[in-house]
RNA sequence: GGUUGCGUAGCUCAAUUGGAUAGAGCAUCUGACUACGGAUCAGAAGGUUUGGGGUUCGAAUCCCUACGUGACCA
């Protein structure tokens, strides 16, 4: 059993037998740094109940887990604080069982199946930096959760049909000349980008020469003459006008070929694509349910309607009066779609937090409609990313692209790699998968430290920083490890066996702390479908050990048994670190 | 206007979900067997957790209020 499994075990015996309190949950901390121990128990809660001081029910539980539990070597009362410190065999029995377990910290199976829609691109534009946070949450969270025993099934929505679509579309065929990918040496979704970008350029001039004539702005943006030709464009494309279908399947493929090329770059994938343009029309027989249910009503205009003030919510249009849908209309039936395609027990949608509202306003409707699969639905919502010149606004131009930013990580990398000439004997291709793998670890890295909920600060500087709190920083730690173990190998040492205990420094056991930790960290992330938990846990890995590997030496540690634990708890690092770091959707290198 | 999120060191982020003297990184300053990998380590300095009230053994965390800031709904 784990070191935290039994003291809990024990201060309940002791609760039990000294106080006859039932406690059906122990709650242990770590403890602080200020303090001698590692795990400790807060006595305050018990105070009122057993109309004791607290330093006195400290002592007494601290004396009789120091007696009973066989893990504990000593403990000291601070107030209502009991701190336990840990003993050595008990640090060294958990080191040999985690450190020879291949599976440690995941989860087996849990029979669970779960759902995680992200990405959901535009097809009128490259990928940008919001979508790079939004990829490699998803992606994360997907890993986190196959490790806490869910099946997995990753998904993607994209929006490949609507007035945005069009507007690229018309442009090009205003002013493409027939260019394509290959002509113009442009990646596919950077080419329709661009034209999306004339489009929007043409527009403003149109509004302002409108506004110039006396027409108010409203109007003109109504009124221009490209807006109305994209929305005859759209008209025809609803209709299935051929030339018009066959121009946006040509742009939209172009489209595809650059977003695969970023998505392999970025080693993201779907396990499932559904398409817009094939599920737009669905929702309907959704809301004929409603209506018949009597959970939505008509208004005089025809449109249909749900109450939800009940719910703290307003009043929610579900279909238009002239019966075509709205967004919700569309959710409504794709996540009918999604449900009966692979009937996971959860699912998740990891979208931007301006959409909050209308996950609120989604998840209430189905479960007023009786869907069984309601409470299994999720808005993992995140924070938007932010410039230090502001906002991002696609507009506006200021926006950051993905493919751009991540040539400038691995060059940045590149420089660094280049400069240390610890890889001169690399290929140049191995020395490009070792720098996009420094590169992308510090951009994921940077991108998923950060609670997902939060809006968070993107800093071109620090995102290419290789230092400190960085993805580099844990990758290195990984490739010193490695060079430590392969010297070993060399030495003829074998470690790959359970260590007897010995004497401890103090940046052992707390290397050992760290790695019992694991498995609680992955389960903490799960319940909170948060990286950033993982993110935490891998940099404390690495700079435990790092302390440790500065305090003591391994190879040159005279006394065998010593020697062993260190092999060992080094191994154990490794291990960890590369699969905290895997997690997180970032590969460790072996050397860099 | 209504609803809602956020505000922590100069900057970017943590804080085990109500626990001890609020912790890291960057930037600044000091050091580290001429190195089992220095992309590292040890240390210094940096805080009235936006202001004000309240709840209790105990508040960055919960409640109220003011200010600042973002989003959504029209």
């Amino acid at each position: 059993m784990q070191i935290e499994a039994i003291i809990k075990t024990s201060l309940q015996s002791a609760l039990k037998e000294i106080y006859n309190v039932e406690e059906p949950t122990i709650a242990l901390q770590p403890t602080k740094k200020d303090f001698e121990g590692f795990y400790t128990f807060v006595t305050f809660p018990y105070t009122k109940s057993l109309r004791k001081p607290p330093v006195e029910i400290g002592n007494a539980l601290g004396a009789y887990v120091l007696e009973k539990s066989g893990v504990v070597s000593n403990f000291n009362v601070v107030q209502g604080f009991l701190n336990l410190s840990i003993d050595e065999s008990a640090w060294v029995g958990a080191l040999n069982a985690l450190a020879l377990d291949e599976n440690f910290g995941f989860a087996a199976p849990n029979g669970q199946s779960v759902m995680v829609e992200f990405s959901s691109p535009n097809t009128n534009k490259p990928l940008h930096l919001g979508h790079l946070r939004n990829n490699f949450l998803g992606d994360s969270v997907a890993r986190i959760l196959k490790a806490n025993g869910y099946d997995v099934i990753k998904t993607c929505l994209v929006n490949d049909r609507g007035i945005h679509i069009c507007k690229s579309m018309l442009a090009y065929a205003k002013l493409g000349n027939g260019e394509t990918p290959e002509s113009a040496e442009m990646k596919g979704d950077h080419l329709i980008g661009k034209y999306y970008v004339l489009f929007d350029k043409e527009y403003k001039q149109q509004i302002q020469t409108l506004v110039a004539e006396g027409m108010t702005r409203e109007e003109a943006e109504k009124k221009a003459p490209w807006m109305l030709e994209a929305q005859e464009l759209l008209r025809k494309w609803e209709q299935g006008d051929e030339a018009t279908v066959t121009l946006w399947k040509t742009m939209n493929e172009w489209v595809y070929a650059g977003f695969n090329d970023t998505y392999q770059k970025i080693g993201v994938s779907f396990d499932k694509t559904y398409y817009e343009s094939n599920t737009y029309l669905l929702g309907k027989d959704a809301v004929e349910e409603g209506l018949a249910k009597g959970v939505f009503f008509k208004k005089a205009d025809n449109s249909v309607w749900i109450d939800l003030t009940e719910e703290g919510l307003d009043e929610k249009l579900v279909l238009r009066g002239d019966g075509t849908s709205v967004y919700i209309t569309q959710d409504l039936g794709t996540t009918d779609l999604k449900f009966t395609d692979f009937s996971t027990n959860k699912s998740i949608w990891v979208v931007g937090n301006e959409q909050d509202y209308h996950f609120q306003v989604l998840f209430a409707i189905l479960k007023r409609l009786g869907r069984t699969y309601a409470d299994g639905c999720y808005h993992l919502s995140y924070g938007m990313v932010d410039l230090p010149s502001g906002k991002m606004k696609s507009r506006e131009g200021t926006v950051v692209d993905a493919d751009e930013l991540v040539a400038e990580v691995t060059a940045a990398a590149a420089e660094e790699g280049n400069a240390k000439g610890k890889i001169d004997d690399f290929t140049e291709a191995e020395k490009q998968k070792l720098f996009s793998m420094l590169g992308l670890g510090a951009l994921k890295y940077y991108l998923l430290k950060v609670d997902p909920q939060k809006r968070m600060l993107f800093n071109p500087a620090e995102s290419v920083e290789l230092h400190g709190h960085t993805g580099p920083f844990i990758q290195y730690t990984h490739a010193r490890t490695r060079s430590v173990l392969r010297k070993a190998v060399q030495l003829g040492i074998d470690w790959n066996k359970p260590a007897s205990t010995v004497a401890l420094t103090a940046s052992e056991q707390e290397v050992i702390f760290a790695l019992t930790q694991f498995p609680d960290r992955v389960a903490d992330a799960g319940r909170n479908y948060s990286p950033a938990l993982i993110s935490q846990y891998a940099y404390e890995l690495a700079k435990v050990y790092n302390t440790f590997y500065a305090d003591v030496s391994i190879l040159q540690e005279p006394n065998a048994a010593a020697q062993h634990v260190r092999l060992l708890l080094t191994q154990a690092i490794a291990d960890s670190i590369c699969k905290a770091m895997e997690l997180l959707g970032i590969e460790v290198p072996d050397r860099m």
